[in-house]
This record gives C-alpha cells, sequence and structure tokens, in this order.
DNA sequence: CTGTTAGCGCTTTCAT
DNA sequence: ATGAAAGCGCTAACAG
C-alpha cells in the first residue's frame, strides 16, 4: 500500500547531476555564485528527481529551524483564531512555520509548554502570557534560553513586545458615552491578571478621574464569557443602580451584560460596549473595539524573521486600535 | 544582554556523569537496559546541568519528528479553532507537537502548505481539506509520501479520515422541526464544495424524500457567514414563500437567517437550525448540532501517534453527534 | 568557482 | 550491560 516512500536526498541530486554535493547545495539556495550552467544542471536534476531539502538536517547544522513557537492562553477566545491566522499567514509568506500551544489559560501548562517548544529549537517563542504574575518567571526563564516576544499581552516591559495601545479607545468609548448623555459609568474586567484587561481598567479610571474627579469608580471583574458578564451586570447594577454605561474589556462579558440590560431592564437606556470586534459584536451591533490583529502579527513577524537578532531584542513596538461605534452606544 | 545561550549537549552530561553518551542517551531515554546506578548518575547529572535533549539531532537521528502538521481551511469558522484546541491538547499530552497551517479557504495556499510541511518531515499530516475537488489531487500526492489523515471534512474515502455522521443530526432536525408543525423545510447550504456542507445537504434531501416523497427540495447555497446566510435567506424565501423550517449548514449561516426573519418576516414562525454549536448559538438561543470535537482530536492524535502506520492507515472513524436544540426550533 | 571533509546532536549498530 | 564509532541530511570551512 504506501510503501517507504523513499526521500531523495541532496546525495543522490549531486550524483545525477554529476556534481558534488555542497556545489548542488549552493546552486539550490544560493548561498554562494556558481556557474550559472551548473545551477541549471542542479535544478534540473533536483526537480527530475523531486528533491526537497530535508529541514531537519539543515536545522541541525544551521542551528535554526526557521520555526517559532506560538503560545496562546485560549483559542476558545475568539480574539487568539484571528491572531494565529494573522501570524501562520506572515509567517508562511516568508517561508517560515509555526507551532502552536493553547495553554488553556493555565500558567503551569505555558511554562511546560514553553520547554516543549525550546526542545524543538524554535527560533523564536510568541507569548501571549496568561497571567500578569504567574507566567512572569516562566517567562524570564525561557526568555535566557530563546528570544522571546510578547504578543499583545505584556507582563514584563523588560522583555520585547508588540502590543496594542488600549488608552486612546477606552478614553473614547468614555467619551462617546458621555456625549450621548451617560454620566455613571463602568467597567467590567475579565481576570484582572489578564494583562490587557488590568490595562484597560487603568485607563478607564484614568479616563473617568480626568472627567469626573473625585467620583466613584465603578469597576467589577469577572470571567471571560457572556455568563460572567451577566453575573458581573447583576454585581454592578444593584450596588451602583444608577449606572448607565458599562464598559466591557471583552465582547463576550459585553455579550452578557446586553443579555442583562434587555432581559431584566428592559427600559433602561444602558450603553455598552466590548473589546476585540468579533463576529458577535457585529452581529449584535456592539460598540467594540477592533484590534490591528494583522499589523500586530507582521509586526511580530518581522521582528522575529529578522537575520540579526538584536533587532528583536530591542523591539518595544505599540500600535494603535479604532472603536466601530455601533447601536449599542446610541 | 542575551548572550548566547550554550545549550547543554549529551556529551558534556556524560562527561560531567563519568559514562559513555552511548549510556546516557539509554538511561534517559529509557531504550535499553541500563545499571539503576548508573541511570541515577545519568539522570543527576543531566539535571544539574539542565540538560534537555535537542530534539532536531533526535529527529535526524530517528526519522521521527514527534510533529504533526494541521491544516485548516479557516481559523475564523469558529468550528476550527476548537478542534485546533482540542488536537493541540492531546497531542501535547503525549508530547507531541503541532505545526499549524491555515490555507485560508485557497487549495493551492493548501498543496503549498503541506508541502512546507512535508519539508518538516511531519510524522502525519491532519487535513480538513478545502475543497471536495480541487483539493484532492494535493492529498494524494501527499499521501505517498506521509500518512494522512483527513479531519472531518473527507473528499476521498482511500484515505484515512475521522469524521462526523451528518445523516441522524439532520434527520433529527427534520423530525423536530415537522413535529413542531412545519410542512415546508429548506436547507442552506455553505459552498457545495464543503464536503460536510455537501453531507448535510444530502441528508436532508434524503430525511425529505423520506417524509415527503415528490416534495420540492428547496434548498440553496451560499457562503459561510451571516451576510451570506441574510442573503440566501432572501432568495429562498421568495423562491419558495410557504418555507417555515431552515436547515442551515452551518451556526454562521443560521445567524444571518435568524437576522433575515426577524427584520422581515417578524410575525412567521420559522424555524432556524445551524452546525457546530458555537457560542453564537448558545447567546441567540439557536438549536444547533454540537460536533464532538474532543473525540475527534482523540481519535485523530491516537491514530496518528500509533506506533505502527498501518493503524493510521487503516483508520476510517465515524463519529455521531448530538442535535442541541433551543429556542429557534420551538 | 568547485570539491573534499568535518560536524551539527543524537541514537544505534557493533564489538566487547 | 557498556563503550566506540558510524551516520541521519545538510551546510560551511578549508583547500585547491
Amino acid at each position: 500500500m504506501d510503501q517507504a516512500p523513499h526521500r531523495v536526498t541532496i546525495r543522490e541530486v549531486a550524483a545525477h547531476a554529476g556534481l558534488s554535493i555542497s556545489t548542488v547545495s549552493r546552486a539550490l539556495t544560493g548561498s554562494r555564485a556558481v556557474l550559472p550552467e551548473l545551477v541549471r544542471r542542479a535544478q534540473d536534476s533536483a526537480s527530475e528527481l523531486g528533491y526537497r531539502a530535508d529541514t531537519v538536517g539543515r536545522s541541525l547544522r544551521t542551528q535554526r529551524t526557521g520555526t517559532f513557537g506560538l503560545v496562546v492562553p485560549d483559542l476558545t477566545n475568539p480574539f487568539f483564531p484571528a491572531l494565529v491566522q494573522a501570524l501562520e499567514h506572515a509567517a508562511r509568506s516568508r517561508g517560515l512555520s509555526i507551532l502552536i500551544a493553547d495553554t488553556g489559560n493555565d500558567p503551569e501548562v505555558e511554562t511546560a509548554a514553553m520547554n516543549t517548544l525550546l526542545d524543538r529549537r524554535v527560533d523564536a517563542l510568541l507569548v501571549s502570557p496568561v497571567d500578569l504574575e504567574a507566567s512572569r518567571e516562566g517567562l524570564i526563564s525561557a526568555a535566557t534560553t530563546v528570544p522571546v516576544l510578547q504578543i499583545d499581552r505584556v507582563i514584563d516591559e523588560g522583555i520585547p513586545f508588540v502590543r496594542v495601545d488600549q488608552e486612546a479607545p477606552v478614553k473614547a468609548l468614555v467619551e462617546r458615552m458621555i456625549a450621548t448623555g451617560r454620566r455613571h459609568l463602568a467597567f467590567i474586567g475579565q481576570d484582572p491578571r489578564i494583562a490587557t484587561s488590568r490595562e484597560r481598567e487603568v485607563a478607564f479610571a484614568q479616563a473617568m478621574s480626568e472627567r469626573f474627579a473625585g467620583g466613584p469608580l465603578r469597576s467589577v471583574t469577572g470571567g471571560t464569557s457572556p455568563q460572567s458578564g451577566r453575573a458581573a451586570a447583576e454585581t454592578l447594577l444593584s450596588r451602583w443602580p444608577e449606572t448607565d454605561g458599562v464598559v466591557c474589556a471583552n465582547d463576550l462579558i459585553a455579550v452578557g451584560v446586553l443579555e442583562h440590560v434587555r432581559a431584566r431592564l428592559a427600559g433602561r437606556r444602558i450603553a455598552v460596549s466590548g473589546f476585540d470586534d468579533t463576529l458577535m459584536a457585529q452581529v449584535l451591533e456592539l460598540t467594540s473595539v477592533r484590534q490591528p490583529v494583522q499589523q500586530l502579527a507582521d509586526l511580530a513577524i518581522a521582528a522575529a524573521a529578522h537575520p540579526d537578532r538584536s533587532t528583536l531584542l530591542a523591539t518595544r513596538a505599540v500600535v494603535a486600535s479604532e472603536v466601530v461605534f455601533r447601536r449599542s452606544t446610541d
């Protein structure tokens, strides 16, 4: 049936072309000048025999695998598939591959996964760390072995990162809610150990203190799901019944808030916004902050793929995001 | 700063332990019997020096990488992140890794991606092919080089697969719609070149012909998004205005149909169902077919990881799915 | 510009 | 049961 399908080696190509192994290698990779005539002969033999270089042998020799390890906390959170897709495309367009690990929001799994990837000699590690605190040690330790780039979630400024500015969009959301007549705004975060959620919370607190100096800071945190959003909304509105605008750290939470509002507070005109501009936000006409995923990915891969690693090690990029206003904040 | 972080090799461990390289290798991998005393010495030296075997060197020698290539059509479709997550967890629990490729629904990209993965010497290729026709040639060609397992989408019965039964759930949906009083059912598919969509369509046609022999087959196809779902619903309902139940090949489409019904046909009691039981289905109380993603993943990884590849090559698995009834079909 | 040779790190004969 | 040595496929010194 599926007979041991012998892979052609460079040695065979060399023999077939009547050239030395190294000439074939140089002709095919272009690493050194080779007579055009011989290049053709090498290429012809290669394609005739169906030769494709074995990257394992190459990696052992060059000490580069052309592979990045990508560590994400949870593919169930729709932001991450979008990020993975963008990263994978950016990587593949440069001939690079991605080993993926989903840590299920568990810092221990995260550290273990990073070590597995290091064993596979990835050229760099792209990580969205799970936990502001618990992820730190493993991340720092990994960074002593391989270039590490924090993507989206930043937990240590000493390690390279590509992140999104959270301050401007949060401020824009607050301004919009105020402009449409709201005065009692609140924030619902995910787990506060999640870097981006924490940043959004801080940005909210700051924007509010600028507009309502001395006013109460209405803020609760929960999980990352519509259910926990509903629960958080309930807590929030019983604690601060005057609330008329809610900035949520995530679309999933915002959806839960919308549900709660529509079910229990049908008459109230409460503004709601989310983050990530997921499909659900579009369908439910939820105002949300669109993440520049493509840009994030391009920057990350460009940095990680750069020939001399000092570039990666110097990367500290912050990109802007854009608020998409919809009916939920009218 | 980040000084060339020398990785410890097995040679250094051997020197430190006062043993030969081969003894250390055998002690650490357990590939052959070694005196317990020496095993301890090897292990101690290894952990003392922080040794971790280089999988690149190992792979070159053993001709196995412990890595699978995973090729999915589109991570934007929420079914696939769930599948990727389940596969990655199942793989990692066995010490195996996954190289991911998202083909963006393009068969040519798919073939190219498969070749890239083959160059990386993956032990097997797990593929959800894009296109019933256009993916076939590349898939068959890859299968001559490496074990290939079709996941979820099956386009060639001659190649191993792990799939989900589509017939039973579609039949159950049709029966339910009939039981709640509907008589004029219709189907909306994704692109008919998508294997699962096609199977669902066929199952629908069959279920209908059993109940309404000689009746019209109301069926249209479109894309895989709420927008195309809306458009398809419009087409469908203008062509067959009597329609009172719609089985959709996908939750995203179903959401579009719901939108169209709620916006334009507010009074009509039209049943709607989707596939994949995504978060959106839960939020919108949409009846949907929950895919046994975990089971699919476990079967796939178990087959792919099996030491002798004849097991993989013999894999033809079909697992059952479950309809989750919600308000949209009341 | 081309060829010969060494060697990346590991496992596995092959001797002992 | 252990060790010495070969070699997986490739690239890169080093001669020529």
